[in-house]
DNA sequence: TATTGTTATACTCTATAACTATA
DNA sequence: TATAGTTATAGAGTATAACAATA
């Protein structure tokens, strides 16, 4: 056996040459991240990728994502809001609401109201059922929260929650 | 003018009522995110919406996207990795790299050469041209960075970079 | 004229599955 | 049989533009 490091899953040689001139460190430890741990954008990126992932891991039972949840925790608590107002308040593209609303209407967690003041607009409001879901959804979203607390630390994610409170 | 709050820049009624007997309360500002504010998803989501626009928009003279820019990045730094190093290293489907390196080759940023060790893999390397231009992205992308740190604060944006290394 | 909701299109990204050529 | 790269597909998300009904 050689005197070169061994992967430990694979067993593969962790660095060897390719002909070409080039050390190919293709073990994943091994990779020089170089500009990118400097870069906020990088590290926010992958952590929001495993707190999706958590999020819809968690809340799988009840296929809800992360941006119907946030659509239905805000009508849930301004009942009457418009699809313009929401799409602003969560920065979700009003195109893109019609067809996240169309998903939760049909499973008959949200209905719209043809307002009677103006009646271009839609008063979104939760059905009795969808208030049911939503409370259910919010325990499964704090178990989800609860994974990420045990992933940074409970310090780590209150600093963080104040850090980004502008973005909110 | 009634006595109630008016909009600042539309001059519209901050709340009314639409006949359907719920409050309307369609200014952003004094809409209830209610339990969203405690979710570190939700805080940074709106975030990296943020950067990822600053970063494509502080790049865009050199028509580079933050995938692009991290690609190039580590196969400047680690020249010779296959594409399966450079997938997993960023957490980017395989799949999902081979159209981003097309795109760069076709740039002649990147080359791929074929392995003499394992002939099924290529050796990612930057081009003459790729690691001259990869220079104008680092000082670009280091531009994009100081609007992060005039976003949030020098020493929270440091925090953060702590807070999240455990994520690169 | 401007706005609300809608439809449509295009492109990015994520997640798979399957194919090929190699190992 | 397993792996690297590729191709293809589907769904989510982002970004537009355009249209009908209404203001």
């Amino acid at each position: 056996m050689s005197e070169r490091a061994i992967h430990r899953q694979t067993g593969v040689p962790a660095r060897k040459r390719d002909g070409n001139g080039a050390a190919r460190p293709n073990d994943a430890d091994e990779i020089d991240l170089d500009a990118l741990v400097g870069h906020a954008g990088y590290a926010v990126r992958r952590f929001q990728i495993w707190i999706f992932q958590d999020f819809v891991k968690t809340l799988s039972e009840v296929d809800i994502r992360p941006t119907q949840y946030s659509a239905m925790t805000v009508i849930g608590a301004n009942p009457g809001l418009t699809q313009m107002a929401v799409a602003k308040r969560l920065g979700i593209e009003r195109a893109r609401l019609v067809h996240l609303l169309d998903s939760l209407e049909s499973r008959r967690l949200v209905k719209r109201i043809k307002s009677k003041a103006d009646r271009r607009s839609h008063a979104l409001h939760l059905t009795a059922q969808g208030t049911t879901a939503l409370a259910k959804f919010k325990r499964l979203a704090a178990e989800h929260e609860r994974h990420v607390e045990a992933k940074i630390g409970k310090e780590n994610r209150e600093h963080l929650l104040r850090i980004l409170a502008c973005f909110t």
